[in-house]
DNA sequence: ACCGTGTCGATTGTCGACAATCGGCCATTA
DNA sequence: TAATGGCCGATTGTCGACAATCGACACGGT
């Protein structure tokens, strides 16, 4: 009797959808790895329909590709992909970013400063997989400060993509300490209200993610 | 022996997803409306899996909500949704644009002229969904000039999802002479590749969309 | 030694059955 | 008459089984 067998409620297929794409996301499951119903039948101890249906999901959020008869893999994004997606994420960070300093509530600088920590404390740990989780979480709650929800949402779902392609990198270390202060100075400029040094902020932020991405060129 | 029961590449998964999307976006499903599992099945002559596989990629495209043990809905979407929607759409058109009048190939442009000569036949036949799907196309082709195909791709989904909330107006006729004189304005700057010109009847076209919009609230 | 063909095993795709869930309807009580 | 509770039927969620598919490996022929 597996945890997933005790809980009923939400259904099986939401639990397993969440449960792979944590796995995915956090690195457990890399890139091109292909991912056996069977397997999982037997490790969460349920049938393979549900799973197959959580496959379903996540073959339409772009994270898996399903080949008939082959199989499901951990999707492969291509370099040009990345730039793509890259390049649409963004747009809406800064389109988002337009709004943001008049949106931001004490709320919601607070909750940031909280993120902001946990990306620290995660640096200072090598806790990768964590580091990565918050500071992808930092950069939708700065997104969602445009007051566009959908927009938060679509980019989180593009950033997911984005970590797919991220995570052929993670041998290779972030320079912690330049987004650190990039993040700092994010927030600074947040809490003056100053819209063009926020802005500014993202942008000089963004910049030095691009050189990353081309350096993890195919 | 049904149609779908002798095609056997590709999966039934796909064609009954297909066929699925193509009878919520053309309106014959109904935002709101119940998608019946055991109808289907009887009706394309397949079992419920595939039918519940397609409708967990449909879930996951926005299209449809599930509701544990109630069923699948096709989704219904607020004004506030389609607003926020419809403003991410708008600035990925409004970015393609930038780039559309350079990249722009005399094929491109006789697909366009192609695409606006069955809108105006469909607009004369009053075939309002064959209307609003060259219609979709074209917009998504004018995304696509902007080089960037993953933003043609979200804005494809972007704009499936704003057809839910747009037919809900259905019984309404579009302004056919407004948008047809708009369609003819941009295909004109896209030929003399004026990109100002390009992106001011853009926007101008983007302003009568929003009036729509906005006049089909809740 | 290399190439082509056939077979087998692992896995996937779909099927139909069973159990669980929920809403609607009917009966009873106040 | 209205409200509440219980039951039943329709539908969904999951199960396990069967058939189909594909790739890998082995064998035979050139």
């Amino acid at each position: 009797m597996s945890e997933l067998a005790l809980r009923r409620n939400p259904s099986l297929v939401t639990m397993i959808f969440e449960r792979l794409e944590t796995m995915i996301l956090s690195g457990q499951l890399q890139s091109g790895e292909p991912i056996n119903e069977r397997a999982l039948s037997q490790q969460f101890e349920v049938s393979r329909a549900p799973i197959r249906e959580a496959c379903r999901r996540l073959e339409q959020a772009g994270l898996v590709t399903i080949i008939e008869n082959r199989g499901v893999f951990v999707r492969e994004i291509s370099k040009q992909a990345a730039h793509e997606t890259y390049e649409i994420a963004h747009l809406l960070s800064i389109e988002a970013a337009k709004k943001a300093t008049e949106n931001v509530t004490d709320d919601d600088l607070a909750r940031l400063r909280t993120l902001a920590l946990r990306i620290e404390a995660d640096a200072s740990d090598n806790d990768l997989a964590s580091y990565y989780t918050n500071n992808d979480n930092f950069h939708v709650e700065l997104v969602r400060l445009g007051g566009n929800s959908k927009s938060a949402e679509v980019y989180r779902a593009l950033n997911n993509e984005l970590t797919l392609y991220r995570q052929r990198g993670l041998r290779r270390l972030p320079d912690f300490e330049r987004s650190l202060a990039a993040h700092r100075r994010i927030l600074e400029a947040l809490e003056k209200r100053d819209r063009d040094a926020y802005v500014a902020a993202l942008e000089a932020h963004s910049s030095n993610m691009t050189d990353r991405l081309l350096n993890l060129g195919v």
